[in-house]
DNA sequence: TCAATAGTGTCTGTTAGACATTATGGA
DNA sequence: TCCATAATGTCTAACAGACACTATTGA
C-alpha cells in the first residue's frame, strides 16, 4: 500500500454538462473555449479550489449559465471524476463533471457574468466535436440521466412548472428510448399522484387544448415492486 | 466564467469502498492508517497520479486487499470525487471514492504486499469510526450499490461463481432491504435465464441440499418494463 | 419421527398494453 | 366538414404474491 501521506499536486477542474429536452432528443450547453486564441466548443469549466466544495464550483457554473434567479432549482448531481491521458481543453490532471438539468426552453443568460459562446447543441453533434475527457464526461451524464428515470423527480426537472401530460410522456419516451403507450402512461401517472391538474389549458395548432399540469406529489411512499432480472 | 487556464495544484487521493456479504448484512474493508503513529481505521487510500487513470491506482488497491489472481474479475466502479473541507486521513483536498465487491467468503491478502491491518467490518460500525470525508464516501458506495439492483449482474459479484438459490435471494434481500417470496423470486430468475444448474448439491445442517448453479446468461436483451413512477 | 430447508404447482388480484370511443379544438 | 390531438373506458394476457404441497436431508 503506497502512502497515503505522499501525493503529489495536481490540476483539477469541474466541468458541467447542462442537458435540456428540445425537438425530442437532448442538447448539451457549450462554450467558447475562454483563454485560448481559437474558438473551440468546450463545456463550461472551472478549476477547483483548495478548500471549497466541488458542488460549489459547478453551481457557480451553473448560475452563469442561465442566470441566479434560474439556476437556484436546477438539479445538480455529481457525474465522474477522470483522471488520465485523455485530453481535456483547460489541461487539468482530473476532470469532476457534473450533471445539470434545465427545463424546456431554458433560456441561456446574457451580459457580462454569462458564459462566453454558450449555445444549445444536440448531443449527437457535442460528442463528435468535444476533446477526449469532455466527450467521456458527457457520455457518462447521459447514462447517468438514463439510469435516473425511474426517481421521478428528475423528469419533472426537464419540464418547466406547469407542463401538458404529453409533454410529460415525452419526456420520459426520451429518456427511455422508446414510445410509451399514452393510456397506460396516464393510469400509472394516476396511481402514483404525482401531478394536480391547472385550471389553465393550452392549444397548439390543431387538436383539443391539453389541459396544463404541476408536479404536486402526494405520496411519499416508494413502490414496492417486485425483482426485476434486467440485464445491461 | 473563470479562467480554465488557471488551476491551482490539489492533492487527489483515491480512496477504496471494498463491500461484502456476510450474515445478512454488508462488510465493508477497512485498513490501519499508513504512516501515523495511531493505528485508526480507515478506507485503503492512495494518492492519484499525473496520467494514470484513477482507475488504475483503484485497482492497485484491490490487488494489495485479496491478491492479484482475486482481484481480476472484482466490479470497480467510481462513487464520486469529494472536494471541501471534510476531514480526510491523507489530508487530501480531493478525494476519488472507488466501489469494489468482493464474493461471498473472500479472503483476503496476506503478505508483504497486502494491505496493513485490513479487516471486514460491517458498515454499520465503519459508518461510526471513519473520518468525515471517508464516511460520506462510504454512504455513497452503499446507496450506488443499492441503486444498481436491478442490474443482475452486481448481484452476482456479491457471490462466488457457484452458489445456492437461497444465497441468491438473500442477497437480493439485502440490497433490497426487505424479504422476498421465494416461489415468485425463482420464477422470475427462470424468465430471465440468467443461472445454469450445475450437477452439485449442497448441504448445510439439517434440511434438503441445495443445488448449486452459475451465473450463466442467455439473454443478451433488456426487459422491457412498463413506467414506474418511484419517489425517490 | 420431527424439524428444517429446498423446490414446485395452483390460484387470485393487479396491471401493462391493445383497442376502441368520445371530446374538442383548428383548418 | 374533416382532421388532429386529448382524454377515457374496456378487455386480455402476463405476472407478483399467497398458499399449499412435495422432496430430502440431519437430529
Amino acid at each position: 500500500m503506497p502512502s497515503p501521506a505522499r501525493s503529489s499536486a495536481l490540476s483539477v477542474a469541474v466541468d458541467l454538462v447542462v442537458l435540456t429536452p428540445r425537438g425530442g432528443e437532448l442538447d448539451v450547453l457549450l462554450a467558447r473555449q475562454a483563454g485560448g486564441g481559437r474558438a473551440r466548443a468546450v463545456l463550461p469549466s472551472a478549476p477547483a479550489e483548495r478548500g471549497r466544495p466541488l458542488d460549489d464550483v459547478a453551481r457557480r457554473l451553473v448560475r452563469a449559465a442561465v442566470g441566479r434567479a434560474e439556476a437556484r432549482d436546477f438539479w445538480l448531481e455529481q457525474v465522474a471524476a477522470i483522471g488520465g491521458r485523455l485530453a481535456h481543453p483547460a489541461g487539468a490532471d482530473v476532470a469532476a463533471g457534473y450533471l445539470a438539468l434545465a427545463p424546456l426552453r431554458t433560456e441561456l443568460a446574457t451580459g457580462a457574468a454569462a458564459l462566453p459562446g454558450a449555445a444549445w447543441t444536440s448531443v449527437r453533434r457535442a460528442a463528435a466535436i468535444l476533446p477526449a475527457r469532455q466527450r467521456a464526461l458527457l457520455d457518462a451524464a447521459t447514462t447517468l440521466l438514463r439510469r435516473r428515470v425511474d426517481d421521478a423527480p428528475v423528469a419533472f426537472r426537464l419540464l418547466p412548472p406547469t407542463f401538458t401530460l404529453s409533454e410529460l410522456q415525452q419526456i420520459y419516451e426520451l429518456l427511455l428510448g422508446r414510445r410509451l403507450h399514452k393510456a397506460s402512461f396516464r393510469r400509472a401517472l394516476q396511481g402514483a399522484a404525482l401531478v394536480h391538474p391547472t385550471d389553465e389549458w393550452r392549444s397548439e395548432g390543431r387538436g383539443r387544448p391539453a389541459q396544463l399540469f404541476r408536479y404536486a406529489p402526494k405520496k411519499k411512499r416508494a413502490v414496492r415492486r417486485g425483482v426485476r432480472f434486467d440485464l445491461e
